[in-house]
RNA sequence: GGGCGCUUAGCUCAGUUGGUAGAGCAAUAGCCUUACAAGCUAUGGGUCGCAAGUUCGAGCCUUGCAGCGCCCACCA
C-alpha cells in the first residue's frame, strides 16, 4: 500500500478506467425509476470533433450524476450519437467528395474516397443509398473518436447505453412517433409557401431561422393608376416587382385613399394590381404604400392566405427567376408584348443579379408607365438591413410554395406554456426563454426536410386512375414493420411494380427535420415502442442538460412531443449550461478558429484539472477560457495527492492499515474540532449537490480542504509524529483517515482520477472497489464523535498560529523558528477555548517550554492579541 | 420595439434570510518546514456601475438611469 511520488494523470488514467471499466462502475441496473436517477444526455452532433464547449457542459452534468450515484441513486446515463442531418451531410461532401443526386444508380461497390483533395478532384454524384452508406461510414469513425475523448474526460457514461439517431432502433421510434401524432391529428402536409433554403434545397422550420444585418438598399417605383395619378413605392426586393399582387396603404392614410378600390399598373410588367386598404401598412414607412409580393417575407405570405388573390411564382427552388408568360394565367398584364420582353432578361438569373438587371430596366429613362420618365424615381439609398437566413445556410431565405408536413404547436400555446411551469428550470430565469418563444411561434412545425441522410416518413400517397398522387389520403406504414424506408419498400397490398403508376402508389421522399428525432431522446433511451417496462421505468427522466441557445429547438421540441404522446413533461429538471467564450470573451466557434482542443488540454493539464475549471462556472453562465484556473484545478490536485500520501505515511509508519481507524478513538479537542466542521461541511455540500449547484459545493469543500491542509495538518503533526501509539496519537490518526476519507468522496464527483488514484491505495475494499460506487458521507457517520467542548477553539487557534506565522515571516526566520515566548491577551472565554487545544497549538508554533503567556482583557473584548518573543539563537 | 441577465480588488469571479466587503490569479516581502519548492508564509490592494428611496443598518430590497451581453419580434 503505497502512492507513487507524484500523481501523473497521464500515467494513470488508463489504468483507473480499467479499474472502472471491470466494476462495471457506471452501469445500471434495470430498477424502478424511484431508485434510478435518469440523465436525458445530449446526443453530440457527429460533424467532425468535440470541441471545448463539449467539455465544459458535459462535465457540469457528469458531476452531477457522479454525486447521485454516490448517494445511492441508480444512474442510467446513456450516450448517444447525433448523426443524422444536414451537418453530417456537408461534412460527408467535402470528406469524401461526393453528393447525393437520388437520380443516379447505385454503384454495385461503392467505396467512399478518403483520399478525396477538393483542390484536384471534382466531386461525385452518387446515388441515395451510397451516400447514405458514406455517412454511416463516416460517423461510426467520429463516433469511436468522440468515445475516447469523453472516456478520458472521465464522464460516468454507461456505454452499453448508447444509440445513434440514425440507427434504426432510432427510425422507429421517430416514425412510431410520427404515426402517433397522425393517429391523433397531429400532423398534416399541406402544398403552401414555406420557408425555403436556396441552397440546401430544403425546407427549413421556424426554430431554424436566424437573422443577419446585410446591405441592401431602398429602391422607389413609380407605379401609375389606370386613372394617370402616380404614386411612389419604396421597396428592398425591386426583382419581386413581377411577382406583384397588390398594392396596400393604411386605411387612415389620407394621401392614398382616393386610390383604394381601384386599380394600379405595375412599371415594366403593365400588370393591373388592386390598391387596398390594409392595417398591415405602415403610414411613417418608406412612402406609406408598398407592394404585396409573392413572396418576400412571411407578412406576404400572411396577407396572401387572407385575400383572394392568385401565386405570381417567379422564383424557382434554385433561388432563379423562372420563366413565365404575361398575359397567361395569374400574370395579367395590359401590355404582355412590353411585359415579357422586360421580363425574357430577368429569367435565368439569380435573385441578386435579377435585382441589379431589373434596377437598371427600370432606371431607363423611358421606363415609367407615362413612357417619358425612369420608373426608378430615385436613386437607390443604401441601407443595412437584417434579413433572415437558415440558420446553416449561405443566402436568404425564399417563400416558395411547396408540400411539407406539419406538426401542430399553434394550437397548443397555452398548454405547452403549462408544461413549461412544471419543470424546474436552472437557473430558473431560463424559463422566460421558453415562454418567450413559445408566445413568439407563428408557424406550425415543418418537419420535413428534402434531404436524404435522415428518417424517411413512414408514408406513401395513393395514385389514382387518372394517373393524379393524392396526398390527402396517405397510406400510412404499419407500427409492427417499422422502421419503413418507402423508397424501397411497399405499401400493404400493393407490389413494387405499381410505383408511380396510375392505381399505384408512390413513397414520400422526404426525411423528418433532425429535432423530430432528438425531440424523443428520452424515448429513445427507454426503448418506447418496443420495451413497455423499460419505458416505464426510464420515462420521463430527472434531468435534462443542455446549452441555451437550443431552448427553442432541442427542449421547446422535447416538451411538444412528450406532451403529445403522453401528456407529461419529459424531465423533472432542466440543466442550462453557459458558453465557453475564448480569452476575447467571443463564444468559441469553429469557424472564428479559436478552437483549442480538449486533448491538448488534457495532456497539458490533466482532466481533472479541466473538470475542475467547469466545475468552477455556475449553471447558465458563460464562461471564458482561463488558463489560470486550469492552473488552479492541477494544484488542488497536487494538494489531494500530497495530502493524502501525509495522512498514509503515518499509517505506514507503525504498519497499521487506514481502514483500522475507528472514530470512537476521537477524543483529542482538536480532532472533534475538525470532525464537527467537516460534518458541517458535508450537509451543506450535500443540500448544495441536490439542487445541482455544484459551484456552492465544491467551493465549500475546497475552502474546508486548503484550511484541513493548512491548519489542522500543521497543528496535529508533532502529535501524530509520535511513536508511541497512545491515545492522542490513536486520536489523530482516527481523525487523520476519517477525515481524509471523507475529503476523497466529497471531491471524487469533481476530479475523479486523482481520487481514484487515492482511494485504490488506501480505503478500497470489496465493498468499495472504486471511490465512485462508495456512498457519499453524511452526517450520520460521525455523529457519535463528541462535539468539541468549545466552539471558538479550533478557529482562536488558527488566528494564533496565523499571527505567529506573520510575526516569523516578517522577522525573516522560518515558520520552525522556535518562540522564546508567546503571549496571548484575550478574554477568559476564549483562554478556555485555546487551552483545551493549547498542546497542539505550542508544538505547532515551536513554543520553548514555559514559554506560554496568557494575558487577561475584559470579556467586551472579543480581539486577540498576540505577541510573539522570538529565540535569539536557534538551530534544529 | 419587448424580454432576460450582468456590472464587486489590476484580472477572473464568490458573496445564503439585509448585520464590520471575500477567494484565486497577478503584485510585494520572505521561508528547505520529517506530505507538498510544480511547495509554503505573510503583506498591500475596493465610493460593490450611477442616482434616489425603504430601513437603526443596503453589495443584497424598491424605482430610475447608463454600459455590456444574450433571447425574441419588426424591418416597404
Amino acid at each position: 500500500m503505497s502512492l507513487p511520488n507524484k500523481f501523473d494523470s497521464k500515467v494513470s488514467e488508463k489504468s483507473l478506467q480499467e479499474i472502472w471499466e471491470t466494476n462495471k462502475t457506471y452501469k445500471w441496473e434495470e430498477k424502478s425509476q424511484e431508485e434510478s436517477f435518469i440523465v436525458d444526455t445530449p446526443p453530440p452532433t457527429v460533424s467532425g470533433s468535440l470541441h471545448l464547449g463539449h467539455v465544459f457542459s458535459y462535465t457540469q452534468t457528469d458531476i452531477v450524476t457522479r454525486f447521485q450515484r454516490m448517494i445511492g441513486k441508480n444512474v442510467f446515463y446513456p450516450m448517444g450519437w447525433d448523426d443524422n442531418g444536414l451537418p453530417t451531410e456537408r461534412r460527408v461532401q467535402n470528406f469524401f467528395g461526393i453528393k447525393c443526386n437520388p437520380n443516379v444508380k447505385d454503384q454495385a461497390d461503392f467505396k467512399p474516397n478518403y483520399n478525396f483533395d477538393p483542390k484536384k478532384d471534382q466531386v461525385v454524384e452518387v446515388s441515395r443509398k451510397d451516400f447514405i452508406s458514406a455517412c454511416v461510414e463516416l460517423t461510426t469513425k467520429d463516433e469511436v473518436a468522440y468515445e475516447a475523448m469523453w472516456r478520458r474526460l472521465g464522464l460516468s457514461v454507461d456505454w452499453t447505453q448508447t444509440y445513434s439517431t440514425i440507427d434504426p432502433h432510432s427510425q422507429k421510434i421517430s416514425q412510431l412517433s410520427f404515426l402517433d401524432l397522425a393517429k391523433n391529428n397531429q400532423v398534416y402536409n399541406l402544398e403552401s409557401p414555406t420557408m425555403w433554403d436556396v441552397d440546401f434545397q430544403s425546407a427549413i422550420a421556424q426554430a431554424e431561422l436566424e437573422d443577419r444585418e446585410r446591405p441592401g438598399a431602398f429602391h422607389d417605383l413609380k407605379f401609375q393608376m389606370e386613372s394617370g395619378d402616380e404614386f411612389i413605392i419604396a421597396t428592398t426586393r425591386p426583382e419581386l416587382l413581377p411577382a406583384c399582387i397588390a398594392v396596400v396603404a393604411h386605411p387612415s392614410d389620407l394621401r392614398y385613399q382616393k386610390f383604394f378600390g381601384k386599380t394600379a399598373i405595375t412599371p415594366l410588367f403593365y400588370a393591373p394590381v388592386p390598391v387596398l386598404a390594409s392595417e398591415h401598412a405602415e403610414p411613417d414607412k418608406g412612402s406609406g404604400i408598398m407592394m404585396i409580393c409573392t413572396f418576400g417575407d412571411i407578412n406576404d405570405v400572411q396577407w396572401w392566405k387572407s385575400s383572394q388573390l392568385p401565386i405570381k411564382q417567379v422564383i424557382n427552388l434554385q433561388g432563379i427567376i423562372r420563366p413565365v408568360t404575361f398575359g397567361e394565367d395569374a400574370f395579367v398584364s395590359i401590355k404582355p408584348d412590353i411585359a415579357n420582353s422586360n421580363y425574357q432578361q430577368l429569367v435565368g438569373l439569380y435573385l441578386k443579379q435579377a435585382q441589379k438587371k431589373i434596377v437598371e430596366l427600370l432606371a431607363q429613362p423611358d421606363s415609367a408607365i407615362d413612357g417619358k420618365s425612369a420608373a426608378l424615381f430615385a436613386e437607390p439609398k443604401a441601407i443595412t438591413h437584417s434579413v433572415k437566413f437558415y440558420e446553416k445556410g449561405d443566402r436568404p431565405l425564399e417563400f416558395i410554395p411547396t408540400r411539407q408536413w406539419f406538426i401542430k404547436t399553434l394550437d397548443h400555446k397555452e398548454a405547452l406554456l403549462e408544461q413549461g411551469t412544471k419543470i424546474n428550470w436552472h437557473p430558473e430565469h431560463m424559463r422566460v426563454r421558453y415562454e418567450n418563444w413559445v408566445k413568439g411561434l407563428n408557424q406550425d412545425w415543418c418537419v420535413s426536410r428534402q434531404r436524404y441522410f435522415g428518417v424517411p416518413f413512414p408514408v406513401w400517397y395513393p395514385i389514382n386512375a387518372l394517373g393524379e398522387v393524392n396526398y390527402t389520403q396517405p397510406l400510412y406504414a404499419e407500427a409492427q414493420d417499422l422502421p419503413v424506408d418507402p423508397m424501397s419498400q411497399v405499401p400493404k397490398g400493393f407490389t413494387e411494380s405499381q410505383r408511380g403508376q396510375a392505381n399505384g402508389f408512390i413513397g414520400d421522399p422526404d426525411v423528418m427535420d433532425t429535432w423530430a428525432t432528438s425531440s424523443l431522446t428520452p424515448q429513445l433511451s427507454s426503448h418506447w415502442g418496443s420495451n413497455a417496462e423499460r419505458h416505464q421505468k426510464l420515462f420521463p427522466a430527472n434531468i435534462r442538460p443542455q446549452a441555451h441557445e437550443i431552448i427553442r429547438t432541442w427542449a421547446f421540441y422535447t416538451i411538444v412531443k412528450s406532451w403529445q404522446h403522453f401528456g407529461e413533461i419529459p424531465w423533472k429538471d432542466i440543466l442550462i449550461s453557459g458558453w465557453v467564450l475564448d480569452p476575447e470573451r467571443k463564444k468559441m466557434s469553429k469557424s472564428k478558429g479559436n478552437v483549442i482542443t480538449p486533448e491538448s488540454l488534457f495532456d497539458e493539464y490533466s482532466p481533472d484539472a479541466i473538470r475542475y475549471w467547469t466545475a468552477k462556472a455556475r449553471l447558465g453562465a458563460d464562461t471564458a477560457i482561463e488558463e489560470a484556473i486550469f492552473k488552479m484545478g492541477g494544484k488542488l490536485c497536487t494538494k489531494i495527492f500530497n495530502a493524502s500520501k501525509f495522512v498514509l505515511m503515518q499509517f505506514e509508519r507503525i504498519n497499521l492499515d487506514i481502514k483500522d481507524y475507528n472514530l470512537a478513538d476521537i477524543n483529542c479537542e482538536l480532532d472533534r474540532a475538525l470532525v464537527a466542521n467537516l460534518q458541517e461541511v458535508i450537509a451543506e455540500s450535500s443540500k448544495a449537490l441536490e439542487n445541482f449547484e455544484y459551484t456552492t459545493a465544491l467551493k465549500l469543500i475546497e475552502d474546508a480542504f486548503w484550511d484541513f491542509c493548512d491548519n489542522y495538518l500543521e497543528l496535529v503533526k508533532v502529535r501524530s509524529y509520535q511513536d508511541d501509539n497512545n491515545p492522542e496519537r490513536k486520536s489523530a490518526m482516527s481523525a487523520l483517515a476519517w477525515s481524509l476519507k471523507t475529503f476523497l468522496k466529497l471531491f471524487a464527483p469533481f476530479v475523479p482520477y486523482v481520487t481514484e488514484e487515492v482511494w485504490q491505495e488506501s480505503f478500497k475494499d470489496g465493498k468499495n472497489p472504486a471511490i465512485h460506487k462508495s456512498t457519499w458521507p453524511t452526517t450520520n457517520e460521525a455523529s457519535n464523535v463528541l462535539k468539541p467542548s468549545y466552539s471558538k477553539a479550533y478557529s482562536s487557534a488558527t488566528e494564533v498560529i496565523s499571527k505567529v506565522r506573520g510575526v516569523k515571516t516578517a522577522s525573516q526566520k522560518s515558520l520552525k523558528w522556535e518562540i522564546a515566548e508567546l503571549n496571548i491577551a484575550c478574554n477568559a472565554e476564549a483562554q478556555q477555548a485555546l487551552e483545551s487545544v493549547i498542546d497542539d497549538l505550542l508544538q505547532a508554533a515551536n513554543v520553548k517550554d514555559q514559554g506560554l503567556v496568557f494575558t487577561a482583557t475584559s470579556n467586551q473584548e472579543t480581539e486577540l492579541q498576540v505577541s510573539v518573543i522570538l529565540s535569539e539563537n536557534w538551530s534544529q
